[in-house]
Formats: structure tokens, C-alpha cells, sequence
DNA sequence: AAATATTTAAACATCTGATGTTTTAATATT
DNA sequence: AATATTAAAACATCAGATGTTTAAATATTT
């Protein structure tokens, strides 16, 4: 085997203060809500351009690590990175990866059948009725489709809460999201969504008797068929390939 | 219920060209390889000063969307996010989140145990080899830390890839890459490392037998044996809460 | 005294234009 | 033909001027 040497990449000012603030921060140095010198002392203590020391918090900002207020004392402050910078990474990921229907439901049925496993042994009576309240609304929807997603975005992602594992929550929830633009597409009709609620209540019947195994079933059952109403409906701008992957269709 | 209007922030113009220029992306305007104009150019097409439009192209570089290149017939190329900067996110997310031991078990108990179910019918005996090869190089191996996490973490990612599902490979690998500095922190020993190796061969064999279950209940196992393993080590600079959770130890 | 309006100052946002550095391609030299 | 030099395009950095936001301090009015 040959030599192993790191490319190494010519640095640029911005990034190598990016690249300290953001160690400083991983190293426990910076905690959230601290400010970081205004740009001119900053750019000052570095002896760098105030450009350089801006391009730098632009990055920052950018991970989700700092968040930039304007006006008298406003500055830079250290934060908590956030879901939604997480997701539109992952977004961005994913559109080039193009992962197909079928990768996505593979890990659902991987996931969420163990979690409801979980659910079945924890899960309370108000988190119950949260789940009830869920079905009614969408029952009740007429036909929101935006808000529908977000009725059953909220339903599996209150499963997941459940377990109090917050890996499989952004996992779960991550896919929970890339699924719905697919949805968005692939039109999906008042069928699917009356199949989606009887699904729902039979999982929710399974947790209120405390029965993982019977859960777990009526989870995977549901993914499947969420899987197959998808590939059968009618497609808008995309077609889906036999592959079950998403392919713009101009 | 009250109103649900979303928040509005100022809008900047570095971010609203970098956001123009994100959708352009993901609309599949901009593809791969293709050079956005020079700063001077673009900065001129949108009617603003080169610092706004820098930041801009930080920013985009930031999400792993731009690669900037220095020199003539230098510039600003579209780029596929690669998968270090995903990960990067999840760390500064994970950071803050800070999950324990107990999460990063629980959901690999999850995800591989299945995954070698699908490797047990569809693994190659070139693939085998490969595992084989990755045993025996742990083995040998007489001390190196590092190395080892590498060896790991490469057999951990073969497995994944069998099932070419894009998702769970990124799932998975971000997981090991986690577990890889928790593991540099807690100093696990010779036992630990012979441990591993023996997991490893008996969850080859069972691939090699294509025999789902048993390598299904191999992996568990090891999974398992993986976390005791960790909780029972002895720390560094770094304790384990009752929780497993990993604290600095100052 | 309390409420309201105005002023002020700190800090970010943007612009301009000059200068430096990198990198590749074209040209000149050996 | 190989090597060295030069030129040009594009990014990198800097300096400093000007604008905008925001919250706190101050002044004014009721």
C-alpha cells in the first residue's frame, strides 16, 4: 500500500479562524449564548482584514454554529446548532445521492416497527390521546394536503419522541421530511389518506393495549402500503423508474 | 389556537444570492461541474458589491454545494455535497444534543442486525474475502489504535454497502465515526480489541453459511458485547454517567 | 410620575477600489 | 523538444468610507 498523506488544501484566512472558533466551540471553550468580539476587535486581534473576519462568521453561521444580530449590542453568539440546519444538509446531500422509494421505506421498516416496540411499553395515557387527537384532525381534514403531511410528520415523529433517543429522532424525522417532497409530487390521492388513518389507528390501538408485537406489525404493515399507494399513484412532474427512484420528468 | 405566521429575518443580500443559487441547484438548473461567473461578473448580474457576493460563495461552499478554485481559468464550480460534510454537520449537531452510549446502541440495534440479513443473501465471495482480509489485518495489528478504529469502522461500512441502500450507509458510517471518538476517549483494551475479532469471524461465517438469523444474532450480540465493553473501560480525559452519557472529566 | 418621542452610539451591512497571490496558458529560450 | 519566462484571469486580502439596525439613554409631553 502506498503513502497516506492528507491533500492539503492552501488556507485561507477565513477559513482557519472559521476552523479555530469552530474547534473552540467543540473543545467546550465558547458555550451557547457567548458573544464573540465585535468584527473590528476580532479582525484586529487576528491582524486580519474585517472582509476575512466576515467571511469567517458567514461560515460559522452557515454550520448553524453562530448566530449574527445587527443594531447596538447586537454581534456574534454562540448556538446551539438546530434541526433545520441539520435536514437542509441533508437535503443537499441527498439530492445528489437520489436515494429511491425503496431505500427510504427499507429503513423505515427497519426503524420504526422496533420503535413502536418501545412505544408499546412506555407510552402514557396523554401521549395516547395526543395520538387520537392526531387521526381525528386528519380525518376531519377535508383536503389539506400540505396539512396532512404535517399531521402525519407530527404522528411518527411523536413515536419516535417517545423512545427519548434523539439519533433515531433526526433519523426518523429526517426521512419523515424527504418523503413528504415526494408526496408532493406523486399525488396522492383520498384513498391514501384514508388508508394512512386506518393504519394509524391500528397502531395506536396496539400501543393503548400494550402490545409490542402486534405494534410492530401494524407499523411495518403501514409502510408497506404507504410504499406501494406511492409507487401506484399518479406521478406530477416526476416519474417514478422501476427502481422506485424519483426522476424529473421533462 | 393562535396564528402560525413564520418568522421573518432581514434579508441579506450575500444570503438571498446564496439562496437563489441553492435553489437554482436544487432545481436542477445548476449541474455538477458547471462554473458560476466570476465574482466580478456575478457581483455586476445581481447589481452588488464583490464582498456581498463573496459571502455568498462562502456560504455555499460552507454546505459543501461550491468549490471555489484560485488562479485562471480558476472559479466557482457547482459540486456534489460530499459525505464529510454531512457528517461534519451531524457533529456540530451531535455536540450539542450530546446522545449517549445508550443511543448510539439502541439504534444499530436497530439498523444492522438486518442489515447482515440482507448481506447473508446477497454477500459475494469476493465480499467475504474482503471481511476475511479485514479479520486477519486486525489481528496482526499490534497496538495501533487508530488503525484498528479504521479496520472497524471499514468492516462496519462494507456490510452497509452490500445493501446498497445510500441512506443506511450514511446512517451507519456517521454512527461508527461517532462511536470511533468515544472509543479514543474511553482506552479499550487488548480484551476488547480480541473481543471484537471473534464477533467479527462469527458474524463472517454465518454470511458465509447465508444464514440471516445467525448472523442477524451474531451482530446483536456484538453490538451489545461492543457497549458493554465501553461501559466498563476505563476513561480518560472523559467519564460515563450512569446513562452512558460522556462527560469531560475536569 | 408615566408615557411617549427623540437622540445617540455600538455593531453589523454594503460598497469601492487598490494590491497581492495562484494558477494556467501562451510565449520565448535553450 | 524540453525548459524557462511572461502574461492574464480569477480569487484573496486589505483599507476605509458610508449606510442601516437596534437598543439604550435622554428629552419631551401629558
Amino acid at each position: 500500500m502506498g503513502f497516506k498523506f492528507e491533500t492539503v488544501k492552501a488556507s485561507r484566512i477565513s477559513e482557519n479562524i472559521a476552523q479555530q472558533i469552530r474547534e473552540a466551540i467543540l473543545d467546550g471553550e465558547l458555550k451557547i449564548g457567548e458573544q464573540l468580539p465585535s468584527e473590528k476587535d476580532f479582525a484586529n486581534h487576528f491582524g486580519v482584514s474585517k472582509s476575512s473576519l466576515r467571511e469567517a462568521y458567514r461560515v460559522l453561521e452557515a454550520y448553524g454554529l453562530l448566530e449574527i444580530r445587527q443594531g447596538m449590542s447586537g454581534g456574534a453568539f454562540i448556538k446551539k446548532v438546530d434541526l433545520s440546519t441539520v435536514k437542509d444538509s441533508l437535503v443537499n446531500f441527498f439530492f445528489f445521492q437520489n436515494p429511491g422509494l425503496r431505500e427510504y421505506t427499507e429503513i423505515r421498516t427497519f426503524i420504526e416497527p422496533q420503535v413502536v416496540k418501545i412505544c408499546a411499553e412506555k407510552i402514557t395515557a396523554k401521549e395516547i390521546e395526543f395520538l387520537e387527537n392526531n387521526i381525528l384532525a386528519m380525518e376531519q381534514e377535508p383536503d389539506g394536503k400540505n396539512f396532512i403531511s404535517d399531521l402525519d410528520i407530527a404522528f411518527h415523529k411523536k413515536l419516535v419522541d417517545i423512545t427519548g433517543n434523539k439519533i433515531i429522532s433526526l433519523v426518523v424525522e429526517t426521512i419523515q421530511t424527504a418523503l413528504i417532497n415526494i408526496k408532493r409530487i406523486v399525488h396522492t390521492d383520498d384513498n391514501f389518506l384514508k388508508m394512512v388513518c386506518d393504519d394509524h389507528k391500528k397502531i395506536v390501538a396496539a400501543l393503548k393495549a400494550h402490545d409490542p408485537e402486534a405494534a410492530s406489525k401494524a407499523m411495518l404493515y403501514h409502510i408497506d402500503q404507504v410504499e406501494k399507494g406511492m409507487l401506484a399513484s399518479k406521478t406530477g412532474t416526476m416519474i417514478i423508474t422501476e427502481n422506485g427512484l424519483l426522476k424529473r420528468n421533462k
